[in-house]
DNA sequence: CTAAGAGATAGACAGATGTCGATATAAGGC
DNA sequence: GCCTTATATCGACATCTGTCTATCTCTTAG
């Protein structure tokens, strides 16, 4: 049931590594959290991810979503893909429609990384 | 990327914000903070963070830093420079070696906005 | 004053990334 | 069945990024 270490998202990845003030990060686990941090570094997924997690209910559905930009439709379906790739953002189609909801603990745990305190 | 807020780095501006996931972030607000996790989204530049900041006294020269990767110097010298920039590293020149410390307030800001704990 | 070493800068280049328009897929309404 | 609407995928393009080699600047030793 649990994945190999080859499945891992990068989101799961993090949870595992003590926070980089603490001790130097290992070349592996450094390669491993950087998509996630790459992930969030542009500021249209910045916004969409920020945009879905102070959403009602938790979740957003894609045509709310494509109002806030001046972006092509394909822009953003591009961006939630990456932000969903990395396991920052979780998706559920119910009827024409996709939702996507943050996953909880990704933010957390990253946090937890870069702040100082161990998760 | 337009640098309308001056005299901010990265660094600073990202303790003016609530926490991602409480209200939508601005696309100014993004804009200002991307920079900041994308010098971070990189694994070279996470390990240098990283081996700068659990170094002894907090601070370590480039000497030292070079050693743990298998890049050339200028390569290094580079990757420090934009954690600089964004304001991640302090400098601090003595004699011929060059010595670097992590910015104390910068990592804990940027874990409080994604954590969900305002600053 | 000249030489040597630490680190920064400049320029070049391959590969990654963000954006678009066109098209595909899939679900619901007629 | 066919049409419409929501979202994803594809292919192309310009720009950005990480890396290198070569060179420059600055500081100390002799």
């Amino acid at each position: 049931m649990s994945k190999s270490v080859l499945t891992l998202t990068p989101v799961e990845a993090v949870a595992c590594c003590s926070p980089v003030t603490r001790e130097p990060l290992s070349a592996d686990a450094a390669s491993r959290i950087s998509p996630l941090l790459k992930a969030l570094a542009d500021p249209v997924r910045l916004r969409l991810l920020s945009l879905v997690a102070s959403h009602a209910d938790g979740e957003a559905c894609v045509c709310d979503l494509q109002e806030a930009f001046d972006l092509s439709q394909p822009t953003i379906s591009h961006h939630l893909k990456v932000l969903h790739e990395v396991g920052l953002l979780d998706r559920s189609k119910r009827g024409v429609w996709v939702y996507y909801r943050v996953q909880p603990a990704a933010l957390a745990d990253l946090a937890a990384l870069l702040g100082g305190v161990a998760p």
